[in-house]
DNA sequence: TTGTAGGCGTTATCAC
DNA sequence: GTGATAACGCCTACAA
């Protein structure tokens, strides 16, 4: 006898004398199993020291209750709340998350999405990478059924829903309340243009300056990974123009700190003579003087909201396709000290 | 036949007319088999869209190749540093991160732990929650010889390896710190004691008192839960004291910013009235004005090395007991604004 | 209400 | 180099 054998429903069954099949059914509150053996059956089970082996059992039901998230990376104020949002409600639904990040490179992703394959998740949460071109390696998981849902971070695709906010409209707001102030000349800082987020903030941003009769020109726009050092270094770019601009928003409020910072570090007076507006709220945004305006959006809500839509979906094998794109509410975070005047 | 049934290692086995033992070896790439063999497994298996199936190996192997993760709250910039570094060393190494939240709560860290022991994790990461008085959780892990190791807030086992920085240490240096700018009465806020960090940050403080010819005395300590809100509900009680304190040390930075911003907005001058001080390097702390004086310590550099030492002893079954503690290194970061005169 | 039996897909052991 | 076979532990028709 090895001791360190596992105690199976088997051993349970052969101590009370009774099958397998009553053990297991017992286990699970099986309706149609005495009181009595059911009450046996789980003193027996922790006496013996019983652990529930789920691996047998997923191997068995082709299911894991495990739910696959990939996002570029888990270390962004936003990313982290939509984790936790989708941990709060996988959790009280009895699923498990295996989490991975991409790193923002596709080959990441690629790999990621395999294993997540291999491991045979019941369904998929995806932010994609920056640099993400197509979404062929998620094809295997639509053939096969396995839902995927992108949030944020979107592709168009039929069987996809795509939970995100809306960008353009979050895009045209927050352009046309700087350009309100008083401000003419608007630059903007976005991201890879292949990401819905920011083609789609950019494209807001572009009709509210014609809306409001201004025009575009190429030299308004700087595009870049949108990481802190990119605005230190967007904020020499803005410092070496012929016509500064008088106003800047940028497609996240890191990126937009940064550079802000780096341009009062150089003299320019914020909002006088720059105003600046930002995206995501991220709390610094509360903290950094002045005051940055932002779209606010939550990552929680957007994440609680991805998972509830999925677990509902393999619960109740629910049509995805009807639900193909769910937009969140944003708002418009005006902060009194960086307005103009 | 059923059309939706799984390509197995048996069906490759019948279409090449070999073994199931020697296609599962050959997709291992198990040195005995010969390069044809391989090559023509290979081949078969992507043309008959074979997926290998984890659950079924991992049943047979008694592994899963998945590390469980419990933290107290996933969006935190600290923990999601932490697991952003677990991810990437667990990830380069083969394994997958099952991650869960215990909100700060026993109950649910202890249901985590059971769903991690049920799912047969080979070994966990945990930081534990405000309240968790014991681990007993966590012994039927150690008893079945899965290694448990504790990060940050840790517990002391001599089954399970504790990483973590010199809490006590930072804490003197930053108190001293304090102290050698003039200040005569330095106040503590803290957290529940029944934790390593915050119980060590303290007595870190009050020994720096102590060896600096201050007096300690109860009023100066403040116990809170350390969030934002804590922080603004400490600025009221600060101002409403009858001798306010010159200094203000608080064991995290979110709690910090926000007590010293509160002072601020009510007319006290910082760092010229009260000094201030946090803990754990937020981003916040570099745009905050004044900027903070903090404690620095990665939390990614923490995650890695945690996921490091588990697999290390994951897969040369090294002996845990031999790395106790492990202290990181922390370095106390002084920003100029935050310093008196 | 309970039991029987077969299978989920892989891998380890032993044999040739 | 390769094959046969027996687990791994659970679940669920079907039968009684």
């Amino acid at each position: 006898m090895n001791p360190e054998r596992e105690v199976t429903i088997y051993d349970i069954a052969k101590s009370l004398n009774i099958s397998a099949a009553t053990v297991s059914r017992g286990l699970k509150d099986h309706p149609g199993i005495s009181k009595i053996t059911k009450k046996k059956i789980f003193d027996a089970a922790k006496e013996m020291g019983y652990r529930f082996n789920s691996l047998a059992s997923n191997l068995r039901r082709q299911r894991t209750n495990t739910i696959g998230v990939i996002v570029p990376r888990l270390n962004s104020s936003f990313m982290s709340d939509a984790i936790a949002g989708m941990e709060k409600v996988a959790n009280d639904a009895g699923y498990n998350l295996i989490i991975s990040q991409s790193l923002e490179t596709v080959k990441k992703e690629v790999d990621n999405a395999t294993t997540m394959f291999n491991n045979r998740v019941d369904g998929l949460l995806v932010s994609l990478a920056y640099d993400t071109k197509n979404i062929s390696h998620f094809e295997q998981f639509i053939n096969k059924g396995i839902p995927v849902i992108f949030f944020d971070r979107v592709f168009e695709h039929k069987k996809c829903p795509n939970i995100i906010i809306d960008n353009y409209k979050a895009g045209y707001e927050i352009t046309r309340h700087l350009i309100e102030q008083g401000c003419k000349r608007v630059l903007h800082i976005s991201g890879n243009q292949a990401r819905n987020v920011y083609a789609e903030r950019f494209r807001g941003y572009k009709d509210a300056l014609s809306d409001m009769g201004l025009s575009f020109s190429d030299e308004l726009l700087i595009i870049n990974n949108l990481s802190s050092q990119g605005g230190v270094e967007a904020a020499v770019q803005i410092l070496e123009m012929e016509k500064r601009p008088d106003a800047v928003f940028v497609a996240n409020d890191s990126c937009a700190v940064s550079c802000m910072l780096e341009l009062k570090r150089q003299g320019i007076r914020i909002p006088g003579d720059i105003a600046f507006a930002g995206f995501n709220n991220d709390p610094v945004t509360r903290v950094v003087e002045p005051n940055l305006t932002t779209i606010n959006y939550q990552g929680e809500e957007m994440g609680e909201l991805s998972a509830k839509i999925l677990i509902a979906h393999l619960n109740n094998n629910q049509d995805l396709t009807l639900t193909h794109t769910l937009l969140l509410r944003h708002q418009l975070v005006i902060r009194p000290s960086s307005v103009k005047q």
